[in-house]
DNA sequence: AACCCGGGGAC
DNA sequence: GTCCCAGGGTT
């Protein structure tokens, strides 16, 4: 679509599906719209609305902000969150009163120029309160546009950073910015959300690039993981002479809670100390192959043990464990590495191979 | 570029 | 529990 039509299509879709009844749409003006953008930053519009009411009416004009305590400030801040924000707000209002003779600068670069007024901020207290024509890219046009153009890249980065922002430059169109701005973000926030979005009711599902490839989700492409911490554990796959393993279940709560795994150990000598808990000779033991299981929060280096028992395991003593039988493996819960090693023990034990 | 700030909601 | 949200400032 030409920037013209992006941008008509967007407009029209406004008209007919936008919001237009949030308390900062009501009686517009650059004070009311500022405040309302620096609340609403890093935070959801269900949770502005139960503040911006209450701010409003104990400080109703950018005069009445900066010469408000700021004890004052804070407390209608209270909850919110990010609380330099608020005093960042009062900085600012004490700016516009003393340097701009209380009107807010009409130019984005002068108001990036004030304590918490970034380029989206800016953008949006230009774009919707003065009719200027500015871009935004705050995390909903971000959502939109990065899945329109299929943006590749996390949006931290530098480059591509440049290349969102040069889009919302583009597709802002020359006239009613003030309602293009709000209807990307409701874009945003109501349709193109970070799960599920809408897209068959969207104004841009014709040339939307992530759409076109079924791959919404993937875009924007999030911040890229750190290095997982590492973590190792030895495995010991105690071996009976009926070709079963000694298993025992985890705890209900925590990490594989109430799946049947194997015992931990730090160092092979524990091997002894499981063996006594357990009234249990051992014989021979012989490393397998080791693996890594990756989890959300970090990797866990698995280096198995095969361990011949060599005494007679008719009964377990305690709660909680059990000898799993591979020729007849009982239905349990069975953690993923765990199940994996189960399998190779079993074609140790049967073949005599060592994989 | 990495990190800090914060509370709440979605999942 | 994790991740994200109408980001900006500091180091």
């Amino acid at each position: 679509m030409s920037p013209e039509q992006f941008s008509s299509a967007v407009l029209d879709w406004y008209d007919r599906n936008g919001r237009h009844d949030l308390p900062w749409q009501q009686g517009i003006n650059p004070y009311r719209v500022w405040v309302s953008e620096i609340m609403l930053q890093q935070t959801q519009v269900s949770t502005v609305l139960n503040y911006f009411g209450r701010f409003m009416d104990a400080l109703p004009t950018v005069q009445a902000l900066a010469e408000a305590p700021e004890d004052e400030v804070l407390h209608l801040w209270t909850g919110l969150g990010y609380y330099t924000r608020a005093r960042n707000l009062q900085k600012t209002a004490k700016i516009v009163v003393e340097q701009y003779a209380g009107e807010f600068p009409r130019d984005v670069e002068k108001l990036t120029d004030l304590p918490g007024i970034g380029l989206s901020t800016a953008g949006a207290i230009a774009s919707i309160s003065m009719g200027l024509r500015a871009p935004i890219l705050d995390g909903n046009v971000k959502r939109v546009l990065a899945r329109y153009t299929a943006q590749e890249g996390y949006p931290g980065e530098p480059k591509v950073a440049k290349a969102l922002w040069a889009n919302a430059e583009r597709y802002t169109p020359h006239s009613r910015v003030n309602h293009y701005t709000q209807a990307m973000m409701d874009l945003g926030a109501t349709l193109c959300t970070r799960s599920k979005p809408s897209c068959l009711l969207c104004p841009l599902k014709v040339g939307c690039e992530a759409h076109m490839l079924g791959q919404e989700i993937r875009y924007p492409v999030p911040k890229p993981r750190k290095e997982l911490p590492r973590k190792r554990t030895l495995m010991p796959l105690l071996a009976n002479h009926e070709g079963a393993i000694l298993l025992y279940r985890r705890p209900s709560t925590g990490l594989w809670g109430g799946l049947w795994s194997l015992p931990e150990l730090d160092t092979l000598e524990q091997i002894d100390d499981l063996a006594d808990q357990h009234g249990l000779h051992l014989s021979g033991s012989q490393a397998l192959d080791g693996l890594t299981h990756t989890f959300s929060h970090f990797q866990l280096a698995i280096e198995p043990w095969l361990v011949r028992v060599d005494s007679a395991t008719e009964h377990v003593a305690e709660a909680d464990w059990l000898w799993y039988n591979l020729a007849t493996p009982p239905r349990l819960g069975l953690a993923a590495p765990v199940k994996k090693l189960l399998k190779r023990a079993a074609d140790v034990l049967l073949t005599g191979e060592s994989r």
